[in-house]
DNA sequence: ACCTGAACACCGTTCAAGT
DNA sequence: ACCTGAACACCGTTCAAGT
């Protein structure tokens, strides 16, 4: 599959200013989330992370344990941007109203996996999910996870959703945001841009008026 | 990532029966998806698999382009069976109610996604997705959607469904099945192997009652 | 037709130094 | 502390044959 690099390698490459506390890791994260947004994860390689900061390939294992753990750091990273994005959106809507704030929330989610899809397979994919997980990345679910939990308890509190103590309302709204984030990803079904957010409403809207 | 492997080597790799019209191409679709279920598509290798069949690793390509697509053809496979196992399950109801048809549906999708993960992975990943696509799985995925579709159209001239001449009441189904057999592979929500039938009832039958 | 063998240009990772 | 260089055991893929 890793199609031969173009024989021409560049000259030099041109020694940058040497990394020293923390610089270097942070130059991986970066260099990495940009590798996998122009050729996908499983074309990405450490190698390539290096050079494109201009150090030598054996740099990354001063910060990283191996190829998976710099993958670990930008899902980590993904995440953080997952979550503040859909913090914005919500706070953004000004309302109090648990189905408008949950349909903010969905629109962030599935707005980030339309326009970074490859970063969010990592997110999803495999070494990072299906048990034997990475603490840092799963403390981040969790997190997201209690920030729509909020919104469907809030709804049940005020009345507009039917109670219902266990996870199931909770794990319905998940699965048809993340569901509908990885058909938008996927293109299985094509929306067109700009016009995200309102298929968002009207999709989740459906899934919503389900917990009345 | 790719571990090394152990140093002993099998003594010698037990010449098999040749292959020919066509069965060393069955041989290496079974090779890989029993590769990928026992270490995961990233850590597949066609050298194994030719291995594992007792050829020479160059004998694949006689029959696949390439390493995407023996995956495009395990994938394929892998449609087939999941399309097989929607209609029997649909069958086995014995019911006309769209709702419950659904249900089934929606159950062996996520039975599918939870007994085979990597499989699943395969299906629905980059190479295979995001445009670009194969045509043979193209047509297989149309076929499993126009499966799901024919339900909702019914359930809309029965009356049950409100009507809608668009897509979105399809979507907000496949999505939300799509996310639930996401979630139940990636072992984000968990739920006991034996319950997963009963979880999807119960998920489904939400997001279902949001389509009336 | 179908399979093999050697070779090439990559990888990730380990070992042993360099400053 | 932080980075380098050479080496190892893999890959996918191409070229050129073998039967």
């Amino acid at each position: 599959m890793p199609a031969q690099r173009p024989r021409q390698r560049p000259p030099r490459p041109r020694p940058r200013a040497t990394y020293h506390h923390g610089d270097l890791r942070r130059a991986l994260i970066d260099a990495a989330a940009a590798i996998i947004g122009e050729v996908g994860a499983e074309a990405f390689t450490l190698r390539e992370a290096s050079r494109r900061i201009g150090v030598n390939h054996r740099a990354a294992y001063r910060h990283f344990a191996d190829k998976a753990s710099l993958l670990a750091a930008v899902a980590e990273q993904g995440f953080r941007e997952l979550i503040e994005a859909a913090r914005r959106e919500i706070a953004g809507t000004g309302a109090a109203d648990p189905e408008a704030r949950l349909l903010a929330a969905a629109r962030a989610y599935v707005q980030f996996a339309a326009r970074h899809p490859a970063h969010f397979r990592v997110m999803f994919g495999p070494r990072l999910n299906e048990g034997g997980n990475v603490a840092a990345v799963d403390a981040l679910v969790a997190e997201a996870y209690r920030l729509l939990e909020a919104e469907v308890r809030a709804g049940m509190d005020r009345g507009s959703f039917a109670p219902d103590a266990g996870p199931h309302p909770m794990v319905a709204v998940w699965a048809a945001m993340h569901g509908l984030a990885s058909l938008v990803l996927m293109k299985r079904v094509d929306v067109p841009e700009g016009r995200v957010g309102a298929w968002v409403d009207r999709i989740m809207g459906r899934v919503v008026r389900g917990l009345r």
